[in-house]
DNA sequence: CTGAAAGTACGACGATCATCGTACCAAACT
DNA sequence: AGTTTGGTACGATGATCGTCGTACTTTCAG
């Protein structure tokens, strides 16, 4: 039995992610922050609760919906809980060198 | 002495460009279009008017704008014209690899 | 069973955005 | 001097955005 928070879930299929969709996910200083939240330790899986985030919980829901339907992100409900993950492995295979330029950018 | 229209346009320094702005502004896809034709041909100057955009005057000057106060592109005065041109050596050496992959999605 | 934990849903708010039309301006051409 | 050319300035408008509070739901611990 599938859990409930799990099903309605869209994640955008790899070749149909758009670029200005991606650029303009990464384009907020609070989406930003997660996405290299992320992309620390290579490849971590991190609750939403566990990021330091200057927003509230509905705030925060949003910004993760964003980098999910436009497709930066993976989520995956656990429990109560939900597990985020950078797809990091899709992002490269459609925009290669994208994510490691904007990780870079100091 | 220096032409009237070419005093007021403001460059930001590349070491003070910011990513999220700069993200942000190829985040819309008509001023993606503004960068891309900049790009072809290996660096070239294009006219604001040389750009078949489907917006009006007032827009495509606004476009231009973001372009430019992000840092992306620079701008110039030569009578009654405006010339621009894409800040590729600048924009590499703040985040480099943004621009190319940017540049190289489809 | 009760209650806490972790999010989501929904609506609201002000801010920013992309777009436009009109008016304006400076340079070039006649 | 007048006209055309290429663009800017200045609102206005409707859409989207980031933020929040409140209410709700699901899961888990006691």
């Amino acid at each position: 039995m599938v859990p409930v928070m799990a099903r309605a879930l869209h994640h955008p299929a790899t070749d149909t992610l758009e670029l200005t969709g991606v650029l303009h996910a990464l384009s907020d200083p609070v989406r930003l922050e997660i996405v290299r939240g992320l992309a620390a330790e290579g490849g971590c899986e991190r609750r939403c609760n566990a990021f330091a985030l200057p927003v509230t919980k509905s705030t925060r829901t949003h910004h993760f919906r964003v980098l999910r339907e436009s497709g930066v992100i993976e989520q995956r409900a656990e429990g109560t809980a939900v597990v985020n993950r950078l797809r990091r492995k899709e992002l490269d295979s459609r925009f290669p060198g994208l994510l490691d330029s904007v990780l870079s950018a100091r």
